[in-house]
DNA sequence: ATGAAAGCGCTAACAC
DNA sequence: GTGTTAGCGCTTTCAT
């Protein structure tokens, strides 16, 4: 692999000015910028992106570290991230911590600051407290798509409001007549997934309807877990109308519980997701759910985080993305036509 | 940031002190051991690790090309490869091509050498050329899952028996009956899947039935592939009584236009696909499919990589993964019965 | 417009 | 055991 000053000696030339061709084009003299472009293709020389980033004090390497890159939501994120972190001369180097924190930590130890200029943390069970140790050191730690915003902590966050994507599912079921409904709620790395299921409830308290404990369902948040909470629910309370689920994926689990079942969506029961994935869309009946904007929340947060990057704030900064909006489907209709 | 020398002075020793502190805790006296310790809590050190990996000439990271992190079997061969590397002492950095072999070619020629001490490509559509290209430097470059080997080219492969997966999947509808078989075929970066197609028809023409060029549809390799291809082959061909898909997602887009047409699987259609993702599991009802055995593939793509970056071997190591097997589920039933 | 030289933070002989 | 001394390959003043 040929190096800087190889180039420099076959253009009879020095390492400062061979650099100066990798970028400044203009401060160099057409006849020795053509020499030393010469030497380059004769002698295939690549720069050394460590041994730069070690000169420079910078990677240009960002890191994502997320829990669980088998749930469609990772991908579907991780895709428009990287996009946009190419676009501004990054790399994005994706982390999978497998769901466990430790990993999670441990990543985050040795690649802030020494192998990425920034990382963005999504959902990883890293406490606050993990990421304030590290913060010591000059490079920016982001999280996003939290569930719950802890401003005291004083890291950058960029919050999605999952309070109010519960409520407008459980406004869409009462809107459609359903009183007795099922709530099935993912338990992901941080807990519960409260914020959503606390605004499904104030919804349904707002119209007079308390949704009764026992009719949640805490499960994990995968297919299975969707699965499982819906033949519970469906044991327990077999005169449910429709069943929310705080995700998707969870979502299509309850689909696959009610199909295995012979029970029709939405003529005997309705279903309503969050998030819309890809999955939301391909599914049959296709899922009514409210929509979080995964790409804008990829977006927004890649682009925060690149910004502290490039400019750094003394000030935790906040984002809020916009409003979770419904996205009607084939899975919800009214309790009494069954349409 | 403290760095090896601003703890090196704390300690009250020299660099190379801590630097073996850091490694080779033996060679160094308890007491120093001890006050090294402290100083490095004391100043929450963390190495360097782009220094480290220009000093030791070895970055310790891989990189994974791949094209489309968003197709299911991608995060599921990630997680393995991820969780192999990890366990050997590798970060493994994934790398989404969104398709475009110009994106790959780019990972490549900036990565591979530089930033990765080795890099595992995966249907990118990047050529032998490129790729050869590239090799002058020493940094491994493996390919995994290739649909088709090419031995001249000198690059290491993982092959899969991709012919004998379709010639599985044949058989398959052949031993239930099935005569009038329409075949989907993905189209992915890398030309058509025409050794799965290719051992399809092989099984056929081995029982005397020829497979009818109309009755093959070529498509992207997607859910709305695998819709669009169903929809135009019940056009034409209203009469077939088995799908062959030559992916589990095109066979989940299959199996949604049979559900928007009525039609049942496998009382009237019968459908099978290949890979075995999760989602082949999760559907309803379940897919029959050739499970490719992905956990097997990357594992052994990852250490083949990992194994070449310790070891550099002079001639192209070529591993065979493993025959496919057939996993028979519920949506392949026998021709008459329909069961 | 180009060269000389220092240094990014670390490792690795080789002395002592 | 621990210190000294070179680099790893590049960027970046500062001279010239």
């Amino acid at each position: 692999m040929a190096t800087l000053s190889e180039v420099a000696r076959l253009a009879g030339v020095t390492t400062a000015t061979v650099s100066n061709v990798l970028r400044n084009t203009q401060k160099v003299k057409p006849a020795t910028v053509q020499k030393v472009q010469e030497a380059i293709a004769a002698t295939g020389y690549r720069p050394n992106l460590m041994a730069r980033a070690l000169a420079e004090g910078k990677s240009s390497m960002v890191a994502l570290v997320l829990p669980d890159i088998n749930n469609p939501f990772y991908p579907e994120f991780v895709r428009v991230a990287e996009r946009v972190a190419r676009h501004r001369n990054y790399f994005l180097m994706v982390c999978n911590t497998d769901e466990r924190p430790d990993i999670g930590r441990a990543y985050l130890h040795q690649i802030a600051g020494t192998l990425a200029d920034g990382v963005l943390v999504l959902h990883t069970g890293i406490s606050a407290d993990d990421i304030n140790e590290l913060k010591t050191r000059r490079s920016p730690i982001v999280l996003a798509s939290e569930e719950q915003v802890d401003l005291a902590n004083r890291i950058p966050h960029v919050v999605v409001n999952f309070h109010r994507a519960g409520e407008i599912a459980g406004q869409h079921l009462l809107d459609l007549g359903h009183q007795r409904i099922g709530a099935i709620v993912g338990c992901g790395l941080e807990g519960m997934q409260l914020g959503r299921l606390d605004g499904f409830k104030s919804a349904l308290s707002a119209a007079g309807i308390a949704l009764a404990e026992p009719m949640v369902r805490n499960v994990s948040d995968t297919v299975a877990g969707g699965h499982e909470a819906t033949d519970s629910l469906l044991e327990q309370h077999p005169d449910i109308t429709a069943i929310f689920c705080t995700n998707d994926l969870m979502a299509y689990g309850a689909s696959q519980a009610l199909a295995d079942r012979g029970i029709r969506i939405p003529q005997d029961i309705s279903l309503i997701g969050i998030t819309d994935i890809q999955l939301a869309r391909d599914m049959r009946p296709a899922l009514t759910t409210v929509a979080l904007g995964i790409e804008q929340v990829a977006t927004i947060s890649i682009n925060l985080l690149l910004d502290l990057i490039e400019n750094p704030q003394h000030e935790p900064t906040i984002v809020h993305v916009p409003d979770p909006v419904l996205v009607v489907r084939a899975s919800t209709g009214s309790v009494r036509s069954g349409t």
